[in-house]
DNA sequence: TCTAGCTATAGAGCTTTTTTATCGGCCCGT
DNA sequence: ACGGGCCGATAAAAAAGCTCTATAGCTAGA
């Protein structure tokens, strides 16, 4: 059964006249009336009764008539679907991000999406890396950022480079000495969060590394929490650029660069299935915006 | 866009693999591929990715995939509504009727179709028969059963003869008499039923011509008053034999005949209108069961 | 009776589809 | 490392179907 033959049997059911109905087609009087008779001998029975004035639908055509309308309709209704994706001017878009990501980076882009893109509906599932990289794998979500990771399954695309700085609260001995070392780091009580992101393995190995261990320490499994810590003086700790941009700019916290350790940080990149193709519609929408802007620079 | 790209779509995208979807679709695996390319082309979009292992969709498939199948499901159900009307096995009978025929025939006759048709939905419109007419020219019922009546827009096939009869209560002197004149009748109070009626008109010319006039009269706009009255001694009337058939049968009224008066009746026929085609589905059931059994015989 | 308006039909040309056969890549077991 | 098996893509020939022009057949109305 072809389209063109349905859609011919509606047009012809709307204006009870073929050679009127071919004219609106655009094609002529025998063919639609070839097109009628297959796609009544294709379902075995007349969908009109012909008259001396046009035609008339038969009992048959009357019943056949609602469904043949609503096949044209899904039709319809599915190139639009596909012409509003490609567009990204409506439809779906499921982000996995982890937590930093998710709190302190992700509002400011998604506030500029959904500006560029309105009728889109975006959904955003927060976890740790890996985590993220499963519900990608299991494809509840469609792009994750996330830290960089290593997976056949999927592409990166490198987002940022969040670094890891030293906040202590404003007024603290570090905020007015010119050099602060890591052997003074390690005498102050730390603030870690979350034992079981990567960040805290970052971090730990980190100190590991310049032979330091952190004896008093204090852990809680959001950084927000950390950063409410830190401003109560009970502490000073490692957090994320992003994280702290704003109290930074409040000086609400004060930044301490540490002169003899190497900058921290960590790859946060973009991922997405690699067989799913070239990205289009919002997934593409999004991966542009991106591209466009410094995610870095808007965290808020 | 062809019906058969959109089942493709949906065999490779539930089976995920085109040498299984085309062995399933009866089709070779490189006319299934042709037809996915086809259907991609025109969307302008990959529905699928191709990856070693078969074939997974994008996004944009994903976004198609719903429509894809409302649009199958519509062509199914439409196969499968034309089916059932042929088959009468289901559907819908929108019939009109004139009221004696609504009241005393039709029930036995919708008994029966509804048992060997129970998932037809049948609906019954009442009206004068030049009403009925009217409501089958404008297509508001599929058939009717009236009196015949000439149009050139309709055909009628013969039902019944429906006789109108003299019934009188039991124990009213006439029932007793050997021979009972039209003269005698005269002198009676008669019974009539609904002045608008054609068997108003029909027993008023039939009285006419014999050149008897009736003076009292009683007039009731329904046959079932009409009956009661008859059966209260108010009168005697002349009522189609099937709406008195089954009064006859339990001796609650009495036939009487007139010697001296031609038989009256009338017609009753289906018609339908003459360019609806060939009857399909369930009116072409009805119209069989029609046939097959003698309407007046089953008035109750 | 003629004309206008309707659908059906015939036959040629062309586009599209389907098929067979084959390719090129990748995975996996040996 | 290599070969068999499975995947989809491609080429080319054959088949099928569609669409066109032209025309027929029919009826209603002038």
């Amino acid at each position: 059964m072809l389209l063109a033959q349905v859609e011919g049997f509606l047009e012809v059911a709307r204006r009870g006249n073929v050679s009127r109905a071919a004219e609106a087609m655009f094609v002529t009087q025998p063919t639609l009336t070839a097109r009628l008779h297959a796609l009544e001998r294709e379902l075995g029975e007349p969908l009109f009764a012909r008259t001396r004035r046009g035609m008339r639908l038969t009992d048959a055509g009357r019943a056949f008539l609602p469904y043949a309308e609503r096949a044209i309709r899904a039709v319809r209704d599915g190139r639009q679907a596909l012409a509003d994706a490609r567009s990204a001017s409506a439809g779906r878009l499921v982000l996995g991000a982890a937590p930093a990501v998710s709190t302190y980076v992700l509002p400011a882009i998604l506030q500029r999406f959904a500006a560029a893109y309105p009728r889109v509906e975006v959904a955003v599932r927060t976890g740790h890396s890996e985590d993220v990289l499963q519900m990608l794998l299991r494809e509840e979500v469609q792009l994750a950022m996330v830290r960089a990771m290593r997976n056949p399954d999927i592409e990166s695309i490198p987002l940022y480079e969040e670094g890891l700085v030293l906040v202590v609260p404003p007024g603290h001995p570090f905020a007015q000495r010119s050099r602060v070392g890591i052997a003074d780091v390690a005498s102050e009580r730390l603030i870690f969060f979350d034992r079981t992101s990567s960040y805290y393995e970052l971090t730990q190995t980190f100190f590991l590394s310049l032979g330091v261990t952190p004896r008093e320490v204090m852990e809680l499994d959001n950084i927000e929490s950390a950063k409410k810590m830190v401003q109560r003086r009970l502490g000073i700790a490692l957090l994320p650029r992003t994280a702290v941009a704003g109290e930074l700019a409040a000086k609400t916290l004060t930044q301490v660069t540490v002169t003899d350790a190497p900058a921290l940080s960590q790859k946060i990149v973009v991922i997405r299935r690699r067989d799913q193709g070239r990205p289009s519609g919002t997934v593409a929408a999004f991966l542009n915006l991106l591209k466009e802007s410094d995610p870095a620079a808007v965290a808020s």
